[in-house]
RNA sequence: GGGGUCGUAGCUCAGUUUGGUUAGAGCGCCGGCCUGUCACGCCGGAGGUCGCGGGUUCGACCCCCGUCGGCCCCGCCA
């Protein structure tokens, strides 16, 4: 069989082809043997065709049909017929036609798979990953990381339209303090000394706008040694721009135009146009600084009623300087006893001790606080938060930011649970006027919130120096359903401003220079005003195709504890190998 | 670093509550029969380190300790 002359896939034969001889290629999914009549389907990347072998009409191939496993690679020469009314199976995009078999050859043979090659197949995530070459396989599977493709290309394509330039940097870089932990990667050439892969290819696009290119987009992997979760891998795919004279709005369009570009694509339903909301008012409304806003049951203060009231708890954190938040929750999410004890042990570690709730009865208020709180505030409680007839408020005493993370897990907790949202619909929206700094109480320094190049509002510049905490940075998130898809902001183009945040950072100049001289030195010789985003390309991939996981999406990813299981990597070396580079390992 | 949960046939799981004769089911696999199947059907068969190590016990899949691995979460992720 010559394999260059494959005619079609499998997935694209149908009734317009009967009549044609045809060359197919690809796995044997099936064998349905009838006796003197056998059924293959066979399998390639676009879907799935029957094959059929018969003793009568075919009687050569049809001996070798009999042979045939799950999994077997063949190449098959045949017709193809119409299967006749009554036999055409409607499940099957090719359901109405099949091939008779004139010519066969087996190119590789098959052990039995662990676990079947099928959509429907229920496999541990393990088996999965040890044979990740067997799941991608499985169509739906195959059809994630096709699409994932299309994804890439489109913004590939999108961006070069807008005359955006895909550069190239480099993977082994210089180590950098500030964020994530470096993956590190041994010097040969010189021992003792490290390349870090890149957490992002931060500080050389700057330097490509330093260079002149003015707009640089890059689909890049990135690189960072934290814990894994559901929506995070050590090594990640960005989708990253910058620009050059940007402004807030600028980056904000390119960034709507690029997304919607890709979601139409995809069928992908947003509303427009895109809000935006200060990360103070995010708080403030939803306790997330990456709220899901398909839904409501926002957050509000009720110091102002409680102090009325006679609880201690409520009345003691007030005079400590905390606050009292509220969620309405509706009348689906009935909260029994046992409900709210679940609900304080979800907010426990946000530091909060209790969750008090208020149901409304009979137009009553009913709770094991309302003695406390007196009725009459709990009804204004109730009124405040628009709580429905057989309705709950829920209360919980803390400091604010505590107090509104932990009522925003509720919040997406009963969001989930009562359905509050239409899952087939999305909401985007951008999130901005961040903070620059905050304490780190573990370093006892300022740390950036986004990153030391992020430039700050112009008046704050004064506030430096005494109040860090009131510096409000040009930075923004965009975010999908409560997931952050994407962030960036403008970047300081001034060496004098860029030492001042250095400073406030806690680093000396000699520090400074050691790790971002380079940085400096280039901004000395010219530099544009510049500013841009970064998007989760997986994070975004796993979004559109509703997967659970970015691992989905992720042709060959790692598990939790970061172990390839395919590969069974990270794994020892051979000392040769560690002698070479003068490295040691200290037994433990 | 911490919390939760899971690990029994090739796969998915039951059995563990209250330790006790030979550890089961469905699917898959192997052999046979079958001309319209498409989750083909029918008959027959093979298949087990109960994750691993130690302990308690007359006796451990089951109880205890440790350990490895999967998943989810907190911390961490500028």
């Amino acid at each position: 069989m010559n394999i260059e002359k494959r005619t079609h896939y499998c997935g694209e034969l149908n009734k317009n082809n009967v009549g044609e001889k045809v060359i197919l290629l690809g796995w044997v999914r099936r064998q349905r043997d009838l006796g003197s009549l056998i059924f293959v389907d066979l399998r390639d990347r676009s879907g799935i065709v029957q094959l059929k072998f018969s003793q009568e009409k075919n009687p050569e191939e049809y001996f070798v049909g009999k042979k045939l496993r799950s999994e077997f690679v063949i190449g098959v020469e045949g017709e193809v017929f119409f299967r006749g009314e009554k036999d055409i199976n409607p499940h099957l995009p090719t359901g109405e036609v099949e091939v008779l078999v004139s010519k066969m050859e087996v190119f590789s043979e098959a052990e039995t798979p662990p676990f079947s090659i099928e959509d429907e197949a229920i496999i541990n995530e393990e088996l999965k990953l040890q044979y990740r070459y067997l799941d991608l396989r499985r169509p739906f599977q195959n059809r994630r990381i096709q699409l994932r493709h299309k994804l890439t290309q489109t913004v590939r394509e999108h961006l070069s339209k807008e005359g955006f330039i895909e550069i190239e940097t480099p993977f082994l870089t210089k180590s950098t303090p500030e964020g994530a932990r470096d993956f590190l990667v041994p010097s040969r050439l010189r021992k003792g000394t490290f390349y870090a892969l890149p957490q992002s290819p931060q500080l050389f696009k700057q330097l490509c706008m330093v260079a002149g290119f003015d707009k640089y987009f890059q689909i890049v992997r990135c690189f960072r040694d934290e814990d894994l979760r559901a929506d995070r891998q050590p090594e990640f795919t960005q989708i990253d721009i910058e620009i050059s004279f940007p402004t807030e709005k600028a980056i904000m369009e390119i960034s709507e135009r690029l997304l919607l570009k890709v979601f139409k694509e995809f069928s992908f339903e947003v509303s427009l146009p895109i809000p935006k909301m200060s990360y103070k008012e995010a708080i403030e409304r939803y306790g997330s600084d990456k709220p899901d806003t398909r839904f409501g049951m926002e957050l509000k203060s009720v110091e102002h009623i409680v102090k009325e009231g006679n609880f201690g708890v409520f009345l003691k954190a007030i005079e400590n300087g905390e606050s009292v938040r509220a969620i309405a929750i509706p009348k689906e999410g009935l909260i029994s006893r046992k409900e709210l004890s679940n609900l304080e042990e979800m907010v426990k570690p946000f530091g909060v001790k209790g969750v008090v709730a208020i149901q409304r009865i009979d137009g009553k208020p009913k709770g094991s606080q309302v003695k406390y709180l007196g009725e009459d505030a709990s009804n204004r409680i109730l009124d405040f938060m628009r709580v429905e007839e057989g309705g709950t408020a829920l209360l919980v005493a803390s400091p604010y930011l505590s107090a509104s993370t932990a009522l925003s897990q509720i919040r997406l907790y009963f969001g989930k649970l009562l359905k509050l949202y239409d899952p087939s619909k999305h909401s985007l929206l951008w999130v901005h006027k961040f903070p620059a700094f905050e304490w780190s109480m573990e370093e006892s320094r300022w740390v950036s919130i986004h990153h030391p190049f992020t430039m700050i509002k112009e008046e704050d510049i004064a506030l430096l120096e005494k109040e860090p905490e009131k510096v409000e940075s040009i930075a923004y998130d965009i975010v999908l359903d409560g997931n952050e898809i994407g962030g960036g902001s403008i970047r300081i183009h001034n060496p004098d401003l860029q030492k001042k945040i250095f400073k406030t950072l806690g680093f000396t100049e000699e520090e400074a220079n050691q790790k971002f001289g380079f940085l400096l030195e280039a901004f000395k010789y010219g530099t544009p005003p510049h500013g841009g985003i970064a998007f989760g390309l997986d994070r975004l991939c796993m979004l559109i195709l509703c997967c659970d996981s970015i691992r989905d999406v992720i042709p060959f990813p790692k598990t939790t504890s970061g172990l390839c299981l395919m590969t069974s990597s990270p794994s020892e070396v051979d000392q040769d190998q560690l002698k070479e580079l003068k490295i040691k390992i200290e037994k433990e």
